[in-house]
RNA sequence: CGCGGGGUGGAGCAGCUCGGUAGCUCGUCGGGCUCAUAACCCGAAGGUCAUAGGUUCAAAUCCUGUCCCCGCAA
């Protein structure tokens, strides 16, 4: 099938490098080059990188709004577009101008988890299982009919980097199997139902904050849903600690933020309900660090206190 | 040129302001104690102080260039 691809983030590449191998991608839209890091050098995404190395056109408009931008993806005369976290919106005249419209990789069971950061709400939220949705895109916010689902449990010690990498696998075969089933007209629209809907809002810096007075197992959860990013984070002596990773410590418990122990395997800390061993922190400046090497570079006594910034 | 911190035995750090003997914690190796140990005691090995120049009688330390790592901000 001629192909259109539309993604931006690591997350769409697995996807993107799938379809590369078995149809024709007649161009890859991703998002403009933004100065981005450190130094604020303008940084190509992801996906347009893979997209150059292996030769493939890149469109990177600002808007798919303008009329010149849908003249170029008219211009293409595709079978069907594929998108993956693109972040732009797509307006009806863009839906409508592949054969097939327009197919969207979303990492969640829809109509759960609609919206931008599906991935770390659902650990966040505790939940037990996630997974990949394909749906034909609409003019909503991820409410298209459902074409294909697939399933996958989260574990108690998945981060949103360990099941980011999962469900971007999935999405590679989900979405190479609903474009089997597409053409062998194998593939059957289900409306989603909405009163089920809940929504991923992005993630907000500040919300990586740990707050002492939560429940322990909140906390923990947080903790493995803004790994790698935001990364939660604390203050200690003044300074920011970035928490990377941390075990739920039921049986104890004190004034929230308190140091209870301190040894080799960790820092356990007082939360509003338990407490939470600190396995793996990071300091201004330096390295991600098990809880040993840290405590060379920054000794931490019982009794002492973790803040709120 | 967005702002800032850093690169010192295998690991993590101190020393740099005020140049002058390479220091700490951990690990490793050897020995001891112990029923035993990740615990404790004694001893040892291991470093061109990221790199290239400069200043100086003398540079980890001061100056300049380069490479790499990290935090903030986007």
């Amino acid at each position: 099938m001629k192909i259109i691809f539309a993604g931006t983030p690591l997350f769409a590449v697995s996807a993107l490098a799938a379809l590369y191998r078995k149809h024709q991608v007649a161009a890859v839209l991703t998002q403009p080059d933004r100065p981005a890091g450190r130094g604020m050098q303008l940084a190509a995404s992801p996906v347009k990188q893979y997209a150059l190395q292996h030769g493939l056109a890149v469109l990177q408009p600002v808007t798919l709004k303008s009329e010149e931008a849908q003249r170029s993806i008219a211009a293409l005369d595709a079978d069907v577009m594929v998108v993956a976290a693109y972040g732009l919106i797509l307006p009806k005249e863009v839906l409508q101008l592949p054969r097939h419209g327009c197919l969207n990789i979303h990492a969640s069971l829809l109509p759960r988890w609609r919206g931008a950061a599906p991935i770390q709400r659902a650990i966040l939220a505790g939940d037990t299982e996630t997974g990949i949705t394909i749906m034909q895109m609409d003019e909503g916010m991820d409410t298209g009919d459902i074409l294909l689902r697939h399933t996958c449990p989260i574990k108690t010690d998945d981060t949103a980097q360990t099941l980011h990498d999962r469900l971007a696998e999935m999405g590679a075969s989900s979405i190479h199997e609903a474009l089997r089933l597409l053409q062998t007209g194998g593939l059957v629209p289900i409306k989603q139902d909405n009163s089920a809907a809940c929504y991923a809002a992005k993630l907000a810096r500040k919300e990586a904050q740990i707050d002492w007075k939560q429940d322990a197992r909140q906390i923990e959860r947080a903790v493995r849903a803004y790994n790698p990013f935001p990364v939660s984070q604390t203050r200690f002596k003044d300074v920011v600690i970035k928490i990377w990773q941390a075990a739920l410590c039921p049986d104890m418990c004190g004034a929230p933020g308190r140091v209870l122990a301190v040894d080799k395997r960790g820092i356990t800390v007082a939360c509003g309900e338990g407490a939470l061993r600190l396995e793996v922190l990071q300091r201004p400046g330096g390295k991600a660090q098990p809880a040993e090497q840290f405590l060379q570079a920054m000794p931490v006594d019982v009794g002492d206190g973790f803040h709120a910034s």
